[in-house]
RNA sequence: GCUCAGAUGGUGGAACUGGUAGACACGCAGGACUUAAAAUCCUGUUCCCGUUAAAGGAGUGCGGGUUCGAUUCCCGCUCUGAGUACCA
């Protein structure tokens, strides 16, 4: 029989299924090797060409490494959480459950086909309940643990605390928020379980903090940094804005060191190595204190500007500071006679968007502040700018300019006129700087005359004995953020209390993601979690409870004399700070409310126990309190917040912002009522005796609310490769023994999109999980390889389009309008589509003749094919074609259509209505229209490379594929196409050639008559030399993931074989053996013909390739003269050098190439050359 | 701007440690089979000059270097792609 290859790949794939042939094996003698694709997201659109290209060199490569001995896991599952699903459910009201589910099945219907060994036993999805627990499960470690710079690893928090309780914040050496407190062990256990709970907050892993974030407004969602590309998001390009939100994030940074350094170690790409090492962004420099020149009268918070620099060295060179216009000190530096400029540039930066200040790099701005910093190392005045440039997140949101050395700093001294002081003798400072490090040190005290290492040592020894200056290590990384404000995606497994997160109970793992009606935010704002009912937390809090529990109050002596002196004391600070930054509203109230125009005396942002009010009478126990409107979680923060202020005998009255805004006056009335109607404060709860729960209750029975944004897309495959190793244990996210024993990933296959998302992140939690002992390898992906894009083939159609103006109608000459390019468009569809060929195309560009030809054609047909007329039809009457209106556009056409860019005309007149009728021009010049018949030429398509992508109408989908050619040739094509780590576009036009090949090695198994037939006789010397050359080349292409060149190499074995006439047993069954982890389906079915047992092939032992084959007795030498290559030369390759040369020299045509000439030198390498030099 | 990757026929690409550049495949041209088409098979196919077959010459983005010999190594440049960006 012919090559059936529709039969065959079905039966084999069925049998692969109902045998579960390729489902690893937990325990075994074998080696173990752990192939992985990159997690797919399920998306509706289904597979083009391009996706399964990764999936079939690794599966090559997993079948390879099993027919090499290996237990092999090649599992396969979904990263089934996401926006597209939620966005799809947003837009139509199903649940993104059912249409994730329905995905994925189209995905797996097209992974089927394809022919892919997965373990399906061990299948996963992101959003399934069994999967997420164990997400939660780890989110619960992190929160659990903080990072012990002294050990250099995450540790439980549990000993966190107990370092606290026996030495209070002595002596921990951690990675932390900025600002902790400092305290002794007896003050650590004389705060109440709030400020206990709020200060471990700050270490632990993952925490929730107000922080900057990207908001999205058009997703309602925040995204991490990696998410966002140049200000836009990643998914939809919607716009990006900061903005200050509390949120959820993972303390990466902790581990920033050790991700840099573990790059070294492991075998990836060296781009993506690059584009890591970037995102991490260490620098190595020192930080510099530059005291600030001290002005009567003014009192600084601080009296120095701390600076990062990586270029110590050249601080003689400094002439000027420059701080952010965001920088905390701007204000207090900013001098009476400076202020107007000052806030006038500030006002100026906040107005410009991220992407103007990005467009603006060229243009130097900036504003003097009036104020001066002193050099410390030679005491001259430096006086400081604020200045874009200088961005607030990075370093301190402080430099110190060295505009000899630094090229924004030359710009900017040149643009304010600043001094520019060489600091090298190299240097050349004429036209821009010069950051070089050669020379010698000049201008610079007592460096001067020394090299770069000596004078950055000196500096930094001098700066670190004056104390104002050390060696500091920088990163670019930020922690990642880990909240998202949306539905579809993992529930955090924390409930709030007391304003705090508190962990759920493992055993309510995993907390499931309830149902809701809408999957949109609430009208307050809040995510759509917000909508769920009744989703409050009922359980116990945790089996031990938190340490210190105990009623937050028991020393409250008085509002002033709060539970914990040593907060109270910070929060006063605090106050000072904000009663110095008043936000409008503030400000406004403010001014109503001072100087006792209620007729009581008002305080503003006051202490009072752990909480600052924004506004208090203590007289009438009346706190006034301001909010912008807030998300449900803070309204249990608010509410618990409430109560205790009510303990302590205060009512509290709240008003929005907007509120202020639109009636500051009706706020002021309501105030004073309020405080007219109020006797005099009770004072009689201060006595602290009381026990007081500030959610008026023990937990039993109480509600808490959850936490109400979901976990990121990244957090499911940041540990997935672990669960497919033990993909069904409920009792453990992997079993111990699991884990042992497959280690970590030997070979990871995806595309680069990763590189700063899911494989850093990855990194992560392996490290973390590492540090508890949860996992054994430092790093999960030992080997990665990134597939390179398949780009689209698009093809192109040359449209005139043309347009027709009317002469004046009614002496009237509106028509007569410039035709703008819609309207232009819009008039192309009232007569036929005319098409011109792309050598036709190319003449209208070059040639002005043929602009003219087209007009007129146009002008023929138009009167022939169309009658000017519409409803309006005196319109038309004598319209007339604008010559200087005709455009040829290339259009976008359907790549189905085409066919080694030769248009399918009849299938383009049948694929759209405005091409039924077209009139084409083809490449011949005759044409081509509806009415006419016979035989036509061809009309020839542009072609052009982009992304592959509906809109292009250049996506090559592999179903179509597979029904005409088959899996085996589909899986051997995308590999023949070129190396996997390049990007190429997509043409099918030599797919033929690879199913001509497949043909040709069925048909060395059957005779003529298609009938079955191998020979049982010896194989010949040439049959086992083809044959052994392919073992070994198999062996070595795919080893170093050549896969295009194996592909080559059968097509030369086959080749060879046909031409041998081969159809011998012991030869073929090897060969089958050898292809099979290419082409499995032909494989299995000669497999069985030959007589296996079926099912077998998959585990045969690889064939074991004998040199002894391929040794020759002759070679042909390339006899070359000067390097160039004149004739071969068979000779014997038991002949040594000297002999080939006097045999070479002895020849007689050789001798015609030298003409008499008596070589100067020969050169022979035993086995490849022969070189002459005359 | 910086970093990285790359540039070989009409096309995808091969040449692995410096040793016959263009394997293999597509496309194209010619031929066989056929009434015809498809399929299949055979031959040719880097360019230039040229021929009866020849024989020459040039040639791996450009310019130089090392070498008996360079697509491969070194230096400088051009272009393309990717990443990143006032990162101090």
């Amino acid at each position: 029989m012919d090559y059936q290859f529709k039969d065959i790949e079905q039966k084999w794939q069925q049998f692969w299924a109902q045998n579960q042939t390729f489902k690893a094996q937990d325990k075994s003698s074998k080696p173990k090797y752990y192939v992985l694709d990159m997690f797919p997201y399920p998306s509706g659109a289904g597979l083009h060409v391009g996706h399964p290209l990764g999936y079939i060199a690794s599966d090559i490569f997993a079948r390879y490494k099993r027919l090499k001995g290996f237990n092999v896991l090649h599992p396969m599952g979904y990263d089934s959480f996401g926006l597209p699903a939620e966005q799809y459910a947003i837009q139509t009201g199903q649940h993104p459950a059912l249409t994730t589910e329905a995905n994925i099945a189209t995905y797996r219907r097209q992974l089927d086909q394809i022919g892919f060994s997965f373990d399906w036993s061990r299948e996963v999805r992101t959003s399934s309940p069994d999967y997420y627990k164990w997400t939660q499960w780890i989110f619960m470690q992190l929160f659990n643990s903080w990072y012990n710079k002294a050990a250099d690893k995450a540790e439980s928090i549990d000993t966190l605390v107990k370092h606290f309780e026996q030495h209070g914040s002595a002596g921990i050496n951690a990675v932390s928020d900025e600002e902790v407190l400092t305290f002794s062990a007896d003050e650590w256990k004389a705060k109440s379980n709030i400020v206990q709970q709020n200060e471990l907050l700050k270490y632990r892993l993952t925490y929730l903090r107000e922080s900057t974030v990207n908001w999205c407004p058009a997703l309602g969602t925040v995204l991490a940094n990696d998410e966002v590309k140049d200000g836009f998001s990643e998914r939809g390009g919607y716009p990006v804005e900061q903005k200050k939100m509390m949120q959820w994030s993972m303390r990466i940074t902790a581990y920033a060191e050790r991700l840099l350094q573990g790059l070294d170690k492991i075998d990836w790409p060296e781009p993506l190595k690059e584009m890591q090492r970037n995102w991490i962004g260490k620098s190595t420099g020192a930080s510099v204190k530059f005291p600030i020149e001290s002005q009567e009268s003014k009192v600084k918070s601080q009296d120095y500007i701390e600076v990062f620099t990586t270029r110590v060295d050249t601080i003689f060179g400094v002439t000027f500071l420059v701080i952010a216009p965001e920088h905390e000190l701007v204000a207090e530096l900013t001098t009476p006679a400076q202020k107007t400029e000052i806030d006038a540039y500030i006002v100026q930066t906040k107005k410009k968007s991220e992407l103007d200040r990005m467009a603006d790099a060229k243009t130097v701005s900036g504003a003097f502040t009036g104020s001066y910093v002193i050099n410390p190392l030679n005491n001259e005045r430096v006086p400081i700018y604020i200045a874009d440039y200088v961005l607030a997140g990075y370093g301190t949101g402080a430099v110190m300019a060295v505009p000899s050395g630094d090229q924004r700093d030359f710009l900017f001294a040149k643009h304010f006129n600043l001094p520019i002081v060489p600091i090298l003798d190299t240097q050349n400072i004429v036209d821009e700087a010069d950051s070089t490090k050669e020379g010698k040190y000049i201008n610079s005290a007592f460096v001067n005359g020394l090299d770069y290492k000596e004078a950055t040592a000196a500096i930094v020894a001098k700066l670190e004995e004056l104390k104002l200056g050390k060696a500091k290590i920088n990163f670019r990384m930020r922690d990642a953020i880990f909240g998202r404000q949306r539905y579809w995606g993992e529930p955090v497994p924390v409930y709030f209390k007391d304003g705090l997160p508190h962990l759920i109970s493992e055993d309510h793992l995993p907390l499931l993601l309830p149902e809701i009606d809408k999957y949109l935010p609430t009208e307050s704002g809040e995510p759509p979690l917000g909508r769920a009912e009744g989703w409050v937390y009922q359980g116990a809090p945790s089996k031990s409870p938190p340490v210190g529990e105990t009623s937050l109050s028991h020393e409250a002596g008085s509002y002033r004399e709060t539970a914990d002196p040593v907060y109270y004391e910070q929060l006063k600070d605090f106050s000072r700070d904000n009663r110095n930054q008043p936000t409008q509203t503030e400000d406004i109230l403010w001014q109503l409310l001072r100087k006792e125009q209620t007729g009581y005396k008002i305080r503003r942002q006051h202490a009072i126990d752990q909480y600052i009010a924004d506004f208090v009478s203590l007289e009438k126990g009346l706190i006034i309190e301001l909010d912008g409107h807030h998300h449900k979680l803070n309204k249990e923060a608010d509410d618990a917040r409430t109560e205790t202020l009510n303990h302590f005998g205060f009512e509290v009255i709240r008003f929005t912002n907007d509120e202020v805004l639109q009636s500051p006056q009706g706020v002021f009335e309501t105030i004073k009522e309020k405080l007219d109607a109020l006797p005099e404060r009770d004072k009689t709860h201060f006595t602290g005796d009381q026990k007081v729960s500030p959610t008026g209750g023990d937990l039993e029975g109480a509600g808490y609310a959850y936490e109400l944004s979901t976990m990121p897309g990244w957090a499911g495959s940041s540990w997935y490769w672990y669960r497919y190793m033990d993909a069904n244990n409920d009792k453990e996210f992997a079993s111990k023994e699991a884990i042992e024993y497959w280690k970590d990933v030997d070979l990871y296959i995806g595309g680069s999109e990763h590189a700063t998302g899911h494989l850093l992140y990855s990194r992560f939690w392996n490290k973390f999980m590492k540090d508890l002992n949860l996992v054994v390898e430092e790093e999960p992906f030992k080997k990665l390889i990134n597939q390179g894009m398949i780009q689209g083939r698009s093809n192109f159609v040359y449209k005139i389009g043309y347009a027709i103006s009317y002469p004046p109608v009614y002496g009237n000459d509106v028509e007569d309008e410039i035709i703008s390019e819609k309207r232009y468009n819009e008039l192309d569809k009232i007569g036929p589509q005319i098409l011109i060929s792309k050598k036709w195309y190319n003449e209208y560009l070059n040639n002005e003749g043929y602009k003219e030809f087209l007009y007129n054609f146009l002008k023929e047909e138009l009167s022939k094919n169309i009658q000017l007329k519409s409803s309006n039809s005196s319109m038309y009457d004598g319209a007339f074609i604008d010559e200087n209106i005709l455009k040829v556009l290339p259009t976008h056409v359907d790549v189905n259509i085409v066919e080694n860019d030769i248009l399918d005309i009849k299938k383009l007149r049948s694929s759209r209505k405005d091409y039924q009728n077209a009139i084409l021009i083809l490449e011949d010049g005759s044409i081509s229209s509806p009415t006419g018949g016979g035989r036509e030429g061809a009309y020839i398509c542009g072609v052009e490379v982009e992304k592959m992508s509906k809109s292009k109408f250049n996506v090559v989908n592999p179903d179509d594929l597979i029904a005409r050619y088959g899996a085996d040739t589909l899986r051997m094509y995308e590999m023949f196409l070129g190396p996997l780590e390049q990007s190429k576009p997509w043409n099918t036009n030599g797919i033929e050639g690879v199913f001509k090949f497949l043909r040709k090695f069925w048909r060395l198994f059957h005779n003529d008559a298609w009938e079955f037939k191998v020979s049982d006789a010896e194989p010949t010397k040439a049959e086992l030399k083809s044959l052994h050359k392919i073992i070994r080349k198999v062996e070595e292409d795919v080893e170093r993931f050549s896969f295009n060149t194996s592909v080559s190499s059968f097509m030369i074995a086959i080749n060879e074989l046909t031409d041998l006439k081969c159809n011998n047993r012991q030869i073929l069954q090897d060969l089958v053996i050898v292809l099979s982890s290419y082409a499995p389906h032909i494989c299995e079915e000669l497999w069985t013909l030959l007589g296996n047992e079926a099912g077998t092939l998959s585990y045969a032992p690889y064939p074991k390739f004998n040199p002894a084959f391929l040794v020759e007795d002759e070679f042909a030498y390339p006899i070359s003269i000067n390097g160039k290559t004149k004739m071969n030369l068979n000779i014997s390759l038991s002949l040594e050098p000297k002999d080939i040369e006097a045999y070479v020299l002895a020849n007689a045509d050789v001798q015609r190439y030298l003409d008499g000439k008596q070589p100067k030198k020969v050169i022979v390498v035993k086995g490849r050359i022969v070189n002459m030099v005359v």
